[in-house]
DNA sequence: TTGAAAGCGCTAACAC
DNA sequence: GTGTTAGCGCTTTCAA
């Protein structure tokens, strides 16, 4: 069951092999006919590789992602495929557990194996994907931007507005204990994530202090670490925003796990929503955007950079966000928001594991 | 910035391209030295594509799932990808979306574009592996066989204990009006779960009704719209077996439309865990089975049969599940199960729209 | 329009 | 161990 090449079908048919190539790139050939006929009866398929090396286009994409396993990423990937599928191109999945070093790898070895990669890269100082540019290998930006990258285009959220809305929502139930779980600073959304919501504060008269600003990973057990430790607090938060949907779930399940009530005790915001995140009681709150079209623009503005030739200005979408007000939220358990009363209790064992957060 | 050619680095390195060939495949070289220089200088790096045209090998691996955005296909991509980069090797991802057609055209589009395939089957009457095995595509099946498959690998789970044990916690329980939502009885685990759920109901005495037999597609519309059928029954459950987490989802979504209280009213396993499961209120019970680890097997199986020249004995790997028994599940509200004395209302509208199931 | 010929970058025989 | 030669299967000049 040996393949057949196209030096078969073109014997078959009649024709030279160069014949048959302009019939299968689309050119008005006179034996067209014969050669359908010999394409069928050999059940020929032209080798992508040889295709590849001849014309230097693969048609593959590169999609890098820290964790396909993260929904938010996981809704990307298939935004994404289902795009490049429409215009034939296949798609390599590489997930680099938030690993620079293997970002690195992996963009490196990518030069001459696709056409072009969308990637959201794990730190804001990244060099890679500049090599990768100057090597000639397109990159889209997904989520997250590198320090320095106007020639690059890019598909992000407006991360400010979005945190700026949970701030002002939290505000407005008359919060003043207010924390956040960032995940890593050096990326782009942490980094926006925190400063606009922190920002948002500020303007209103709200400073959240040192301890009350937890520096996680992104990660699910940093979400549930951090939270541990804001509770540990003498005076501890009455109300959180928790900049990404894994830590939100390691937030939940530490709450959960001290049996802190949501929300009369405790208003949560997350960031990006979860599956079943409507489902939990109380509902949660998030902070919402388009997950897949995410992935699906990323493709799209990928792809039109492959095919027109003529390198086109870069280009920067950035989708909005939305707040999704469910359950989580609602005023403070105290009116009395200053330190300096006693806060009360507001879980059998929190005050007593006191301990400081750096 | 033009890509430098085993040619260019011979010449450097002043020997032919064939020894810098032998030396980049590991056979032992006098001019190592010099080779490894002129590499590093040129910043050469070998043209996969033409190494696989050569070669005949592409290290690359086709991963073919329903959807990504299943947490469990998204974990067993994760296990899948993981495993294939210790080995160098590179994944293409594909969405069916359930397609049978999207799957075949995937699989013949395949050959000669990777070294094998690792392939969730959307039907078990499926024909297209067994095209693509003998086009000499090695093929592992994961998580679903095609009928028929003796000469595949296959990574699979208990479906049936795990379904076995989940009938007998909810009979243990003392229900009797148990019912199951199922997805395609076409697919491996729609089929052995049922089987195996019903198979253990009878040998316990009980027989659902088919209107207690739900099937739905394993996607989480499917699982809200049976368990709105479920709950208008004039005589409604007071268990249901969820075969799949996208249905469970929905299912509990339906639930908590209508206001149902689980497990008071209404107890519900599903299967496979979901990220906020153990979190919700109550945590629900699942059938839970090692989901990056079936991806990693699959991987596994897959590359030792692409190092083993020699055509092994297929090998087919059963999983093992585990019944998490959370707060969803508990007594039936009701001791009389016999349908006969009016079911109490278990809802304010459920009964005001009953709707006949076919 | 078409065929002959060259070559994409690499590896695998084959002699030495 | 090494160089020479001959392709892997295709596309793209170049003449006709």
């Amino acid at each position: 069951m040996s393949e057949a090449t196209i030096a078969d079908v073109a014997r078959r048919a009649g024709v030279s092999a160069a014949t048959v190539s302009r019939f299968l790139t689309g050119h008005s050939v006179r034996a067209a006919d014969l050669i359908r006929a010999a394409i069928e009866d050999l059940d020929y398929r032209p080798s992508p590789l040889a295709r590849s090396l001849r014309s230097g286009r693969t048609r593959s994409i590169a999609v890098i992602v820290p964790d396909v396993t993260n929904p938010f990423f996981a809704a990307v990937v298939k935004g994404a495929e289902t795009v490049a599928r429409q215009d034939n191109y296949n798609l390599f999945l590489y997930n680099t557990d938030e690993d620079v070093e293997r970002e690195v790898a992996v963009l490196a070895d990518l030069v001459g194996r696709v056409d072009g990669a969308i990637l959201a890269p794990t730190v804001e100082s990244d060099e890679a994907p500049l090599r990768a540019h100057q090597a000639g290998l397109p990159v889209v930006f997904l989520d997250r931007e590198i320090d320095g990258s106007p020639m690059f285009d890019a598909v992000l959220v407006d991360n400010a507005g979005g945190s700026r809305r949970a701030a002002e929502h939290l505000l407005d139930l008359g919060h003043r204990r207010i924390a956040i779980v960032n995940g890593t600073p050096h990326s782009t959304p942490g980094r926006q994530r925190c400063e606009s919501f922190l920002e948002t504060l500020k303007s209103r008269g709200v400073e959240p202090p040192g301890p009350y600003q937890e520096r996680g990973d992104f990660r699910e057990e940093g979400g549930y670490q951090a939270v541990m430790r804001l509770l540990a607090l003498e005076y501890p938060p009455t109300a959180m925003y928790v900049t990404n949907n894994l830590m939100t779930a390691g937030a939940l399940r530490a709450l959960h796990d001290i049996g802190i009530r949501v929300p009369d005790q405790l208003s949560i915001v997350g960031f990006d929503d979860l599956q079943l995140a409507a489902l939990l009681l109380p509902p949660l709150t998030v902070v919402d955007r388009p997950m897949e079209e995410q992935g699906a623009l990323a493709m799209r503005l990928l792809l039109r950079r492959l095919h027109d030739n003529q390198d086109s200005v870069p280009r920067r979408i950035v989708l909005e966000t939305k707040l999704l007000v469910r359950g989580s939220t609602a005023p403070p358990p105290d009116a009395r928001p200053r330190p300096g009363l006693r806060a009360q209790p507001t879980a059998v064992s929190f005050s007593t594991t006191r301990r400081p957060s750096n």
